[in-house]
Order: C-alpha cells, then structure tokens, then sequence
DNA sequence: GAATCGTGGGA
DNA sequence: TTCCCAAGATT
C-alpha cells in the first residue's frame, strides 16, 4: 500500500470538474509557452532528470546549469556516477551548497546499481526511499522520465497552488504542507502527467513569481482566489523570521617552500560534510573571546609572561600547536582581513592567517591532511570538495599573495618568528 | 515539530 | 545594505 494513495473519494463532483478544466489550461499554456529546451529537458533518461532535480532542491536555475553540464560530461551514467570517488562527486559540487545532496547523490547511485541493477525503480514509494530523494523529487523523476501518474510540490508548485486556492500559512507547517499535497494530487492529471509536472514549474517560474506576478498572462487566472482578492502577494505565507547568530572562526594556511597549501578533510557529517578546508583554530560564539584571543600576540609582545590572559588559547598558541603536529617551521605569518560568510542559518566571521613555511613538512600518513600545489585547486578540477570561502581564498593565494587587495594596508603583521 | 544543511541573486 | 529565499531532504 502506497504511502502517498489517493483517497477514492478526493475527486467527486464539482472538484472533479475543477480539476480537469484546471489541469487542461495549465497544460494547453505549456504547449505553447513552457520552456522546452532546459539541458535535462533534451535526452530526458530518469538519471539525467534526477540529476538535475537533485541539483535544483533549493537552488536556482540560472546556477544550476553550468554545473549540470559538467557534471554530465564528467559522469554521463549511473554506473561512471557509482564508480567515481565521492571526492570527485564533491568536486563537481563546489560551490552548489548543501552537500549531504552530492553525498546522497553517490550513494543513491551505488544503492540503484547494486540493488536495483542499475536501472530506478519505477514507483514513487521506491524512489523516495533512496538517498536524498524525497516525496516531491520522486513525483518529478516519476512523471517526467517515466510517464508516471504522480504529482509534486516544490516551491514554484506550491506559490501557485496556495494563491490559487488561498491557502494561508508558512508551507514549513505540516498543516499548510498537507493542505497543498491535497490539492496538488486533486488536480494532477491521469494524462500527461510529464508535461503537466514541467508546466507547473513553468508556471510558477515565469509568471506565479514571488513578487510581480504576472497574471494576466496566466492560464488559471479566471479561477484564482488570490487574483479575484487582490492578495497574491499574502501567499504562500512567509517564514517567520529569526535573527542568525555569528559565529567565529580562524583558518591557518600553511603555505610550503614548494608553495603547497595544508589542507584537511572535514567530517562527512556536519557544515561543509566532506569538503576540504584548512585547518580551523579558536572556533567561538562570542566575538569578544574570539577577538582578544587574535590580537594578544602582537599587542602585547614584550609583556607576554606577565600577560593574564596569555593563557595558551590564542592565536600563537594554536598556531605553535599546529605547527609541531606538521613538523613545520615557521619563516613569517600574517593576518589577511576577515569577511563574513553567511550560511542559511548562521554568520560566519573568518580570520585568515597566512603562515609561510622555512621547510617543506613531510606527509604525516595518520594525519587527514595533504599538501597540495596551488595552481589547480580551481573545482572541479582539483578533484577536491571546497567550500566556497576556502575556494576564495585558494584563488587569492594563487594570485600571488593578496595582491591587488585594497584592504592589504589594514594588516597586521606579526613580528616573526612568533 | 524544529534544526540542520550553502550559496548567490534579486529586491 | 540588508533581507529574503530558490525545482527540499534528513535527522
């Protein structure tokens, strides 16, 4: 028994009617204005199109499709997908965001080639049992590669759905998430269900937007509630807004003799799961601990044994710590000006040190980290997951050393050695 | 039910 | 500048 059944009894009567007169609009409007020619609308398989409906969960197309192509060029199959490192996968993932998808991307493609023959199954209660593929994703793989009958709800499906049947509420409330499932199964269509999925993103892409909505373009426009009341832009409802709170951190780039950076994998699970990134000291969440702990080291060099608060928790020490775990030497280190990255739900402040080496450290086998030579870290070519920042700052680096940084008179220099 | 999980673009 | 949020899923 599906999880997702229909009741027998959703579609009688007059709702009945609603429904197929709703869906034939929304279906003649595609054939004549959807968008036809997206790169996983030509040669659509199931492993294009979940590709690309992994990619595009809660991120734009306009960003997606550089990063589509490449990937279909790097892995054209299921099997060359199952077959690749996850390193590889990550890489071609940089920049995209929410990880744990490139993540669950390759383990679904394992799982599909071992359990399932290499080929997906065919019902949405199977597909949405796999790894990073949800109720709605199954219901787009399902209907656009396989002329399933099976509806969605993404976030263009449900601003079109909750303006035309006005239904209030943030969709984060379970409450408001079932009432659009309800409708969204009531007027999916038994026919052409591919097209009808592909025509409700259109629709919601193009003309339902967020702000500006085009109405007198729209298909649904003679039945829309929020239309008829002028309150199109009271659906679907907003999020309550939280403040983000800032977090701090210190990243320590080690650079070589040889100009080789020190960089170090990241737990799988977490922010920035399996990505590479330098090494991370003085990690806080009060600005004031995390500040003092950077500029005791050059405030108050000459004093630094009667110093209170020297108490080995700053940046030195870290430093110094590191240091002797890499069997490094220190010949000079300076601070680069901090920024702020900013996640979905928290800042991030980083303070980026410098630390140029006098040696070239030897591989350390226990230890996650490796040196690797500047010139190609650009993704996805470094064969490497990095994290935005950490791209960033490795392309400032191989621009020679923050030239051309305007903010390079603000530095503070550390007197050297340490 | 509430948190977690990225990044870049647009208003 | 600041805020919102985009083809959501998982824990």
């Amino acid at each position: 028994m599906s999880k997702y059944l229909k009741k027998s009894d959703k579609n009688t009567n007059t709702s009945a009617l609603i429904s197929v007169n709703f869906s034939e609009r929304v279906l003649e409007w595609f054939y004549q204005y959807g968008r036809k020619d997206l790169p996983w609308q030509k040669n659509i398989t199931p492993y294009r199109v979940w590709i690309s409906e992994i990619m595009l969960q809660q991120t734009q197309v306009a960003t997606v499709i550089p990063y589509f192509e490449r990937f279909m060029k790097r892995f054209p199959t299921l099997k060359a997908l199952a077959q690749a490192p996850v390193d590889d996968v990550l890489s071609h993932w940089s920049g995209l965001g929410y990880y744990a998808r490139a993540r669950n991307l390759h383990k679904c493609a394992i799982t599909v080639f071992t359990e399932h023959k290499g080929k997906f199954p065919h019902t949405v209660d199977q597909l949405a049992e796999l790894p990073g593929i949800g109720r709605s994703t199954a219901g787009a793989i399902a209907s656009i590669s396989m002329g399933l009958n099976a509806p969605i709800l993404d976030g263009n499906v449900k601003r079109v759905l909750a303006r035309h049947f006005a239904i209030g509420g943030w969709p984060g409330k379970t409450e408001v998430l079932n009432q659009l499932w309800q409708v969204a199964e009531a007027h999916t269509p038994a026919d052409n269900c591919n097209h009808y999925t592909q025509a409700m993103m259109d629709l919601g892409a193009t003309l339902c937007t967020r702000t500006k909505p085009n109405c007198q373009a729209c298909p649904l426009v003679e039945t829309c509630v929020a239309f008829k009341e002028n309150r199109q832009l009271e659906f679907p409802g907003k999020k309550p807004k939280t403040q983000k709170p800032t977090k701090y951190t210190a990243m320590l780039m080690f650079i070589n003799q040889n100009g080789e950076v020190y960089l170090q994998q990241r737990p799988s699970h977490g922010i920035w799961g399996g990505l590479w990134s330098f090494p991370e000291v003085l990690q806080s969440d009060d600005q004031t601990v995390f500040e003092q702990a950077i500029t005791e080291n050059n405030s108050d060099k000459n004093n630094s044994k009667n110093n209170a608060n020297n108490n080995g928790n700053d940046l030195s020490a870290a430093i110094h710590k590191h240091c002797s775990t890499l069997n490094a030497h220190i010949k000079s280190q300076q601070l680069w000006p901090s920024f702020i990255h900013t996640f979905s739900h928290y800042h991030l402040h980083i303070q980026p040190v410098l630390i140029t080496l006098a040696n070239n450290p030897a591989h350390i086998a226990e230890q996650s980290g490796q040196w690797l030579t500047l010139n190609n870290q650009t993704n996805p070519e470094s064969g490497l997951g990095l994290a935005a920042p950490v791209t960033k700052l490795l392309k400032q680096l191989g621009d020679g050393n923050n030239n051309g940084n305007e903010h390079l008179g603000t530095l503070n220099l550390f007197d050297e050695p340490v």
